[in-house]
DNA sequence: GTCTATACTAGGATAGAC
DNA sequence: GTCTATCCTAGTATAGAC
């Protein structure tokens, strides 16, 4: 993908991870890029089910670069997780900006979109479980805890936008690592 | 409000709850609830937004009913939590229904709706807070335990979906109860 | 690769009969 | 209190010039 593309899927991701898919329109996607609608057709000529599904692939290669990566670079299991933890907080404006494939998960009803929003939720639980077992931690455990980690990054980002503050989103993080650092 | 008018209010709060406001169309409602757009109109003259509005007051009114109440009523902090947790596990069938006010808050960026229900969640995670303060737990960390216990809620429900299972939304659950009897 | 112009449909809302 | 019919706007999408 072309870096101005990127761009411009960054721009589109941002919509719908604020509004989710059905509060878009193509009219605020074109505001947004500075693109009209018709410019919008020659990048997605599937519309706007492929400008979101675009947004979602490359949700799943960020979280690859910036998740999952640093949860296996570490020399320890404690760097990797705060190394995840770092990347996360980032990624979510320290718990003000909600998460893209949360919002498509549930605008999305059992369409391909929320299906692939879930299959990469799994795949967040199933990597940071391989980490915990990695050192030792036994498989059921390890998984309950990976899908607890995911449960309160999401829980997270929702009270912290109930709240309209990060505060929320860090004391959640801050739970996660207790969790999964636990012996 | 009227036996009736409660009924067409929960089918319309499920059409919500489970699409978002903005992917829930009068056309759905006339379907779910059987009237047509018109008389939709007659019970609610200010059209989808005083729908939604409805929506929310009703919910906001089961809460009161049936999570803040019962963490008043039991003989001891575990029966108040129990209670709690009984009543949230029956409301979100187990993990498998999403959560009106999440949804709400999500996809009515900055609206009316999203600050209700933002409101109704702090007061929910304030409501168990005053819980833990009756058992002598300092005025902070029972607000910490609050949103946490919240957020668990809230997470337990978007990985519930994700797996399409409940057995995440009960994990989370014994997990919030963990952290909120913790002496 | 972007634009203007234009279909066409779906969505929200109203009028007025019964 | 519900219906049919209608209006109007917003939304998705396409055609075709530059």
């Amino acid at each position: 993908m072309s870096n101005q593309k990127a761009e411009i899927v960054d721009v589109i991701a941002n919509l719908f991870r604020r509004r989710g898919y059905d509060g878009v329109s193509l009219g605020d996607i074109s505001a947004a890029t500075g693109l009209g609608k018709s410019s919008l057709y020659h990048h997605f000529p599937g519309g706007k089910e492929e400008m979101a599904s675009t947004v979602v692939e490359q949700a799943a290669s960020n979280m690859q670069a910036f998740v999952f990566t640093p949860l296996m670079a570490g020399d320890s299991l404690e760097s990797r997780i705060d190394g995840m933890i770092s990347s996360v907080t980032g990624i979510y404006g320290g718990g003000d900006d909600p998460c893209l494939l949360a919002s498509l998960l549930s605008s999305d009803e059992n369409g391909p979109l929320a299906e692939r929003a879930g299959e990469l939720i799994r795949l967040w639980a199933d990597r940071i479980a391989n980490a915990l077992r990695a050192e030792g931690i036994e498989r059921k455990e390890a998984r309950r805890r990976g899908i607890l980690a995911v449960a309160l990054i999401q829980g997270g980002l929702i009270t912290s936008k109930a709240f309209d503050s990060g505060e929320p989103f860090k004391e959640a993080m801050a739970t996660a690592r207790t969790v999964l650092l636990a012996r």
